[in-house]
DNA sequence: TCTGGGGTCCTAGGACCC
DNA sequence: TCTGGGGTCCTAGGACCC
């Protein structure tokens, strides 16, 4: 929608930062550098999990989610540092402003990649002239080494970019998919984890060329709609745009945490409970959005995790509100039995202004009942113009509300 | 005395409505 | 005395990614 060459002739890049955390603090701190470095979570609280490390720590085989027990045993030398969050985001912010200085096509994933559309940036020279000047830049200005990958569409950058690492340009054009692309084997390919590898090995697909070329069909019966997409990409036809909006749309913003230890003391899971929905009603007020639905996970001792949510007919945004809503569903579904981790997920969430908006209609609807609708919508559109009704809105008994069905609607309404 | 925490998207079944 | 089919909403779980 976003991309105005949805399909045809584009060039993309894929921007990925290597090993993100341990750079940044090596930046930071260039005492690190060419050490074997980890970032890790609290030891002492049994969250010690690789999150990230250096290359000279991955070259003794430390990898990221390994426990920091092992990691040790592996690398007895290894420097372990807690995370600066503060200092990734910043570092972050740093970098993504580089990039949309080349072009405003800009979707970050994560705090370190993200995709460019480089289509129209024909003037700044050749495709991969314009990766060489990024990563300069991000090296000479940052301290920070980065990989680019740059094809025609989104999956095969993505794939291009961790061709080669760490500073690595990677070109990935259609006619090299055979040479290039197919040799490598089906788990390294982005979109097949673990569950679908194995289902694409049990039936003889090693590497991504095998999945390219299998019958459609059977693909699908066993893999459903994926299983096609998954084939697509494969044979290098990927046709999502580089949306620059898509990171600022929050679907849910949620904390969890795992407890120190595994307990069924009610008044510990309560403090967590609090305190989860207190760090989530935070985040909701920096990103000034509201809620219409809360969701609790439990993860009990064995690792089994249940999530349960409640649909509001009402918005939260209040850490008391969103915290009787999670422990009423917390304490309506628990088990009884030791729990691990709890989450509070707030979802379905929507700018505070586009509330203001709804609950004005919505005031407006049921004062309408004696006057004449066809002067509230009029008022209506004034006040918000028109788009206020393409967004489908709620009335007594879900009867919708949008510009295209307006006329039903008061069809409807008189009928009443 | 393994296995964190932040997300997105998809699927599938039941309720309910027309 | 006989039950179709489509659509939406809600809920729960699973796969995947960084």
């Amino acid at each position: 929608m976003s991309s105005r060459f949805p399909t045809k002739g584009r060039i993309i890049f894929h921007v990925d930062m290597n090993s993100f955390y341990a750079s940044v603090e090596a930046a930071y701190n260039p005492d690190l550098k060419g050490k074997p470095l980890a970032i890790a979570g609290n030891p002492e609280v049994r969250k010690g999990i690789i999150v990230t490390s250096s290359y000279e720590a991955r070259a003794k085989g430390v990898k990221t989610t390994m426990p920091l027990w092992q990691a040790k045993d592996l690398c007895p030398e290894l420097i372990v540092m807690r995370p600066n969050f503060d200092r990734y985001r910043e570092a972050s912010k740093n970098m993504f402003e580089m990039l949309a200085e080349v072009t405003p096509y800009i979707q970050p994933v994560s705090i370190d990649e993200g995709y460019m559309d480089i289509t129209e940036c024909a003037d700044l020279g050749t495709p991969f002239e314009i990766a060489e000047n990024i990563q300069k830049r991000i090296k000479n200005e940052l301290d920070l080494p980065c990989s680019i990958g740059i094809a025609p569409n989104k999956f095969l950058a993505k794939m291009a970019s961790d061709m080669k690492k760490p500073m690595g340009i990677t070109v990935l054009r259609k006619r090299e998919l055979a040479t290039k692309l197919w040799p490598l084997p089906i788990d390294e390919m982005y979109g097949v984890g673990g569950k679908t590898a194995e289902k694409l090995r049990n039936i003889n697909i090693e590497t991504i060329g095998d999945l390219a070329k299998y019958d459609v069909y059977h693909l699908k019966s066993i893999l459903g709609i994926n299983g096609e997409r998954l084939q697509n990409r494969a044979n290098g036809y990927d046709p999502r745009p580089v949306d620059p909006d898509a990171v600022s749309l929050f679907k849910s913003i949620g904390n969890s945490q795992t407890l120190p230890y595994d307990t069924t003391d009610e008044r510990e899971i309560t403090k967590l409970l609090r305190s989860l929905s207190e760090k989530v009603a935070e985040r909701m007020k920096r990103k000034t959005v509201v809620s219409e639905n809360i969701q609790v996970m439990i993860r009990y001792h064995d690792r089994k995790t249940i999530t349960r949510s409640h649909q509001l007919h009402d918005y939260v945004e209040f850490s008391e509100d969103i915290f009787n809503i999670a422990s009423e569903l917390f304490f309506s579904n628990w088990n009884g039995k030791a729990i691990r981790l709890l989450g509070v997920t707030a979802q379905q969430l929507t700018e505070k202004e586009e509330m203001t908006k709804q609950l004005d209609l919505f005031t407006y609807e049921n004062e309408a009942k004696n006057e004449n609708l066809y002067k509230v919508v009029d008022d209506l559109s004034e006040k918000y113009g028109k788009d206020v009704f393409k967004k489908s809105v709620t009335h007594e008994g879900n009867h919708s509300v949008s510009t295209s069905f307006q006329k039903d609607f008061l069809d409807d309404f008189k009928r009443d």
